[in-house]
DNA sequence: ATCTTCAGTCGAACCGATTCGATATCGGGG
DNA sequence: CCCCGATATCGAATCGGTTCGACTGAAGAT
């Protein structure tokens, strides 16, 4: 079924019933009103993948989500709930593309073949293929993080390198004075991966500000590894007395592995660093964290994004958002470990 | 740049530039090189819409995801990752929809606007506007969960109802004589969602068959809710000392509130349910559970679904999952709770 | 030399909408 | 009575592909 059946049984022209739908031109109320009964009688719904064709816009948004296999962060599964609700807000449909670097097949298939109107992208690195696909292409495009070179782009990121830094400074000032950082994996880091960078730059900077000895680490994903991860830190760095982290999902497990080794969080050992606020607050017990409002940056990406759709030639825009850190109660005075502890 | 621009730059027409990317008919050598040539140069992709419009068909499956606003629980999770997974690796693409019972804006555009080929349905009710629908229109569709219809689609689920009837029993082996259900909120069970109908029928249908006390309770989905639940479970029901639950978001709070009480698990207090295994696996400690393997089911729905998409005529196809229950240490005899805990 | 066959290519129709210019009809003014 | 302008509607072109039937020319068969 489509617009000419309904001409046809309204006893009009095609365009006539484009036009009474549109409300583009003039349509008598009588014919007006025949067509309507005639598409509400069949359930009459234009096709949109040629409305698409014909207007150049598939009224759609690609949203490219870290490749499969690996589980988001809830972090990251707030930026695709808050994507996919503002786009749905503005009524623009989502098309996920699990891609990672090289050229994915799904994502090519998206920017390629002109399937939606922009895209945002999630995960970026500082040299980022598809960001270089995207520019090539001339698609708009908004990402969720940013190259090395962010004036290129429009972007809404989360300013990691200041709030490590103010995580570590904050725990100079309750005394710690040798403290450890847990990034994310070893390969996304090496991948490139913007916030583990930067995160790496702005705690070195801070630990050298205050004088501090500090240990590095990444660690994968996942509690376990996260468990693993402070258990090597904690035997191999008898001096070690806070650990400041972006690793969400690791957060869990290293936890469970201070509590093993007899440490109560905060009295012996402090811990705190980047988290999104929802992540933070249902923690067990809840995190000391600079909150990132996960939410309201997806939001504000689509709104970016929706921006360049309408008027591609709009100067860049951004947003680096650094929240305060929320205190509650996994940080407090450094107090030395007991040998063997 | 369109397939008329890679035609006049190869000196030949548009059907013959079309013939050489499908290779649907014979093309002769020198053509097709001097046509890739242009293509490489321009780096032309054919519009996918045109193509759709043509073809009759998207290359593009929707999944309608629960609506905005609530938080997805660790399998729905593995569902969404799963289905975008297998359709990616069918070279489908993707189209979300957070819709939930009525018209909502997005599933209408998707199934009326028929942007998809086919479409997977989470989380299903016992009656569901959107099966109506589907079914209304005629597009493939199969569920993650099923109608109180079930033979009138296609559909994977868990079977809730079986499952938690063998906690219980596992449960009774144990010796535990009053035995609670902590089902998902009130409200998805109001609305007549599938999995907490049938766990409280399976739960009913156990505690007669062992002639066991029993309570049931409803829990929002989320720690605090499920800390809050068990707390009063434990205050108004001194003889409990067994929970079975299929709230997987609720369970950390659940253990926490058993800490809390100074109930420890597995020796003052049981705890079993169903959960995705990962999940499962990942709380601490880990949760004696029927694991429900998300992955799996995910990707048999989108299998189900290209068949249907293939020969829609086919008869409908369903797969009920009835995993075993894995111990992992949160059961064990039962012990009488001492006043006060 | 004529007829067939076949490989290779072209032109036109089509998918289902939108949109522009043209046309028909009608009432009112001169 | 004729002309003008406004209103309502129509027909055709268009978006960018795919596909079918027809056409051309050269090779092979008779």
């Amino acid at each position: 079924m489509n617009i000419g059946e309904i001409a046809r049984r309204s006893g009009v022209s095609r365009s006539t019933v484009s036009y009474a739908l549109s409300g583009k031109r003039r349509v008598s109320k009588v014919t007006q009103q025949r067509i309507q009964a005639v598409i509400d009688e069949l359930g009459y719904r234009p096709n949109a993948t040629a409305r698409a064709l014909k207007e150049g816009r598939t009224r759609t948004i690609g949203l490219v989500i870290p490749p499969a296999g690996r589980r988001l962060t809830d972090m990251q599964l707030g930026f695709v709930a808050s994507v996919v609700d503002a786009a749905g807000r503005a009524d623009l449909d989502v098309l996920l593309s699990p891609s990672g670097g090289e050229h994915d097949r799904s994502f090519e298939r998206m920017v390629g073949g002109k399937r939606v109107d922009g895209v945002v992208l999630m995960e970026i690195r500082l040299e980022d293929d598809r960001v270089t696909r995207l520019r090539q292409t001339g698609l708009p495009f908004v990402g969720i993080g940013r190259t090395h070179l962010p004036e290129e782009m429009s972007w809404v990121d989360v300013d990691y390198e200041t709030l490590i830094s103010k995580c570590v400074h904050h725990l100079a000032d309750l005394g710690h004075r040798r403290i450890a950082l847990v990034n994310r994996s070893a390969e996304l880091v090496a991948a490139g991966y913007g916030p583990g960078h930067r995160a790496q730059s702005g705690f070195a900077r801070a630990v050298a500000e205050r004088g501090l000895d500090s240990v590095q680490s990444c660690c994968a994903d996942d509690a376990q590894s996260g468990a693993a991860c402070v258990e090597a830190l904690l035997g191999q760095h008898p001096g070690l007395t806070a650990i400041a982290t972006i690793n969400e999902a690791a957060m869990p497990g290293m936890y469970r592995a201070l509590e093993q080794a007899g440490l109560a969080v905060p009295r012996d050992f402090s811990v705190t660093g980047v988290a999104a606020q929802h992540w933070a607050e249902n923690l067990h017990p809840p995190l000391t964290a600079a909150d990132v409002p996960a939410d309201e940056l997806g939001a504000r990406a689509v709104e970016l994004l929706i921006q360049r759709i309408a008027d591609p030639a709009t100067p860049h825009l951004s947003l680096l958002l650094t929240p305060a850190i929320s205190l509650r109660g996994t940080t407090g005075p450094a107090r030395p470990r007991e040998p063997g502890r």
